[in-house]
DNA sequence: CAGTATTATGACAGTTATGTAACAGTTTTA
DNA sequence: TAAAACTGTTACATAACTGTCATAATACTG
């Protein structure tokens, strides 16, 4: 199958959420419902709105991770929009992927003078679609994703997916990797289970409590194989904090 | 935003003038017409040639900092003018970008051993393509043309097209190929599968990730047959890397 | 210090991701 | 043009990782 769990997709840590937002702007309904159709299962968070106006609102509003604009639509026109949306500073940044069904080579450039990233024409492959969605999600925005963290001796290398206690390197499998770096991100602050499964997990997922327990407790095991006692701190009744000074 | 002013772009300092020289070989009008509107701004001096000889000729009577060099062209091919730019002292260091169209994506491979620095294939996104210049021509000269790369006992030679583990010849396909100078152009970094896609099979192939899988193996395999045991890393749930030391 | 609440951890069954062989369709080569 | 080489996909086996539970260990309370 083509489809990816939704686990998959949170692995891209470039993206500011576990479920990257999409904004949809299209006014035909057919269109919007192939592509939520097609988009949710590949673990995005779609949302639609049917005209310009409403669209470029929206964007301001809740921004999202990108957005899919549809060239012709009432009230504004794609390339309006896209203007709009690169004047404000809340939206600058923000990836468009345009939807065009002309396919004048003069329409396509007008819609990248205009800032968009990308554009589709229709008729377009789904796969290729979402081929381009995630490139452009990936695509290096202003912010910079942080290559090196470091709390005590313990050092992770996002780039290389490698941590090391002390020089000596620690193997992790996925969510303990993750888990590691949520907590690294802010060392001694005291993060609740929950939040750690928000976080770590995703909203959606509804685990028991007791699974970051034993999640926390592979990392402890793993960095005691690499000679390291005590990095996480327990707060009872409270939850798990990473501490700076590794024992 | 996007673009930075000029003076930004003086900073890279092999640039022979304040505004890099680019010229740009496209025979198509309306393409030359998009790119002299999105690179003057930018701060560029921007030069155009119409065919393939006159882009030679104009080159080597006043070197650009960097080429701009359309894929198809009437009167000589792209590949062909790449081979006399790398043939001629005055341009030999000069960086090259192609352009290409979709379709011809399978000649990306052969683009790259020819001497071009950098592909980008039509429909590319400005921005994206401005970046690439000015990466072009932030990297230093000397290695524009990179000729040989190792990783480990790992040894690539662009030129020839082949590869060695430890002096003795690996044998690879086109795919295994590019695949595995993706992965050594950043050692031990950790490549997404979708990343791969797009950097080894280009953005609009709409390939399965388990592809990247399949050619992973038939690398793997290779390096086997020439005696080398674990060359790429993986890192499940994230992608595969090349590692420093080989076994 | 007993009694209670909370956390640590081993075991395990279920799930998910990866490695590969096989195959059919293409492209390249001779 | 036929043979050889290369591709992308699939299916299946296997390995790696997860989440849950039961039980043991620990910390708090009065």
């Amino acid at each position: 199958m083509i489809s990816y769990s939704p686990k998959q997709i949170k692995t891209g840590f470039t993206v500011s959420a576990l479920s990257p937002k999409i904004l949809i702007v299209e006014d035909e309904p057919s269109q919007v419902e192939i592509l939520k159709f097609n988009l949710k299962p590949e673990g995005f968070d779609v949302r639609v709105e049917m005209d310009g106006e409403s669209g470029v609102q929206a964007a301001i509003e809740d921004p999202p991770d990108l957005i899919l604009l549809d060239w012709m639509l009432p009230n504004l026109t794609g390339i309006e929009i896209c203007r709009q949306l690169r004047r404000n500073t809340q939206t600058r940044e923000i990836p468009i992927i345009m939807l065009t069904a002309r396919s004048e080579e003069r329409d396509k450039v007008r819609g990248l003078d205009i800032g968009a990233d990308d554009y589709i024409t229709k008729p377009y492959s789904i796969k290729e679609l979402i081929a381009r969605i995630k490139s452009a999600l990936r695509r290096p925005r202003a912010s910079v994703v942080e290559q090196k963290i470091s709390v005590g001796q313990i050092e992770v290398d996002m780039r290389k997916h490698k941590v090391y206690f002390d020089k000596s390197p620690v193997d992790l499998g996925p969510i303990e990797f993750r888990l590691l770096v949520t907590l690294m991100q802010s060392p001694e602050r005291v993060f609740s289970r929950d939040q750690l499964l928000d976080m770590v997990w995703g909203i959606s997922a509804s685990l028991e409590t007791r699974t970051v327990d034993v999640h926390i407790g592979r990392l402890r095991r793993a960095f005691n194989r690499a000679g390291c006692k005590q990095i996480i701190r327990t707060v009872r009744s409270f939850g798990y904090s990473i501490e700076e000074v590794a024992v």
